[in-house]
DNA sequence: TACACTCTTATTGTCGACACTTTAATCTTT
DNA sequence: AAAGATTAAAGTGTCGACAATAAGAGTGTA
């Protein structure tokens, strides 16, 4: 039985979930990225565990996974705590996501196929007619972001690299953008951005494609920072 | 009680071991990393746990975090396999920890303190002495390289890329190198390097930081790989 | 012999109960 | 009343047993 998750982006990775823990794993990413369990609040096991329906041991194995993509950090026999949001943290994670996106994106120059590329293309085409339709739905230009910054990392082919994007970080880059709400002017921007990072991929410049990737990067990062400052002081 | 993990870096983080489960994985991932369970092979939950002293509930919790540091890798009803040490594996990780570890020096250049930077320089000195006395014992170069590398990250001041280096990756690292044994002509070299890197922090030349820590990986790296080439050529 | 199917066996996933640690509330002492 | 010790409550860590799944031996058929 393969089923694929439904964690805001369907062209993610196809999960197959084959145990309860699994399922429970991605029900919970799913409430704390989209803000249903307040960061910075406490888990209890006995609670969670009952509400969905398992026992101890399955929730703590899903526990478990949610530390490795950091969004949960545990402290032995006191318990289990969802990650907060704060600008250190955010800035912390976008210098490592700045990071480890241009590497990918220098190597998706190196080693994307003809067809990879063109379907990159296609896709931004796309993106681009169905957000003029819709726009200001952040909702869309948000999983079309994702799909496009998803097919540059598989692209690299390193598949270490993949999975500490796609499986380790990706899930924590996506709270910041739900919680903090990426929308508004940069969509347009975020839009012309892509396509000079896909033709760079094209000509084969890994430099520049690095380049660039890094500076959408950190327009982006930016971005949701001002929004952050807004709401800090607006409280 | 406060236990130094002896994992062939004494001045790593210094772990509490609190927990049983803490035990079992520390011992477990130093059998890893020095070969004592051999890269590739499949691992027995009841025969592991039984072997430690341990339920079947607290090995699964060792084994989580070993797959957290890339150690280990499971599938869901079939089981747990030590990792495989290929040479498309170490370009991967390799490259990983290039972009990661020229981010960590880049902000190492921006963030350390005098102190800081000084106590770097003395550490460097005392290397240099000890290694002309110790020449050719791979293992206090090992742990002095190691050592060095430690001050820089912690000196970026960024705890989640702290985190990534020193817990997710370091380990898999140190699996490469001691089971391709680094040492020989690179010792030397690997020292004047250091030198360079920490002179550049020291200027607050971040981006002159950054490449010569990448640079000094890459070769770190080469040297690694012609070992392989030379292992399996010979096979 | 090759293939498909069944059944057995071994291994992993899950459960409920118990042991230990932390936390806080209560009681004692000054 | 404040500080420290004691105890009760809640929560996490660990265990042994059972259920579900996968791998392999064995059987039968073409």
């Amino acid at each position: 039985m393969q089923i694929i998750v439904d964690n805001g982006c369907q062209l993610e990775v196809k999960n197959t979930i084959k145990t309860a823990s699994d399922q429970v794993f991605v029900d919970i990413r799913q409430a704390i990225v989209e803000g249903d369990i307040a960061q910075g609040s406490k888990i209890s096991e006995a609670e969670l565990a009952k509400y969905h329906g398992v026992s101890r041991a399955t929730l703590r194995e899903a526990l478990n996974r949610l530390e490795s993509c950091h969004l949960v950090e545990r402290k032995a026999n006191i318990g289990c705590r969802v990650v907060a949001l704060t600008p250190d943290k955010l800035l912390e994670v976008y210098q490592v996501r700045t990071a480890l996106e241009g590497l990918a994106c220098r190597l998706a120059a190196e080693n994307m196929t003809m067809t990879e590329i063109n379907e990159v293309k296609a896709l931004l085409n796309q993106h681009l007619s169905t957000q003029k339709v819709k726009q200001g739905e952040s909702y869309y230009q948000e999983e079309g972001d994702l799909d496009f910054h998803y097919r540059i990392i598989k692209g690299s082919k390193n598949s270490h690299l993949i999975h500490l994007l796609c499986n380790e970080l990706y899930q924590l880059i996506r709270m910041f953008r739900v919680q903090m709400g990426m929308n508004g002017p940069r969509v347009s921007k975020a839009f012309d951005e892509h396509l000079a990072i896909i033709n760079a991929i094209e000509s084969k410049d890994g430099e520049l494609a690095e380049l660039l990737m890094k500076r959408h990067i950190g327009a982006s990062g930016a971005n949701i920072k001002s929004r952050f400052n807004l709401e800090t002081v607006a409280e």
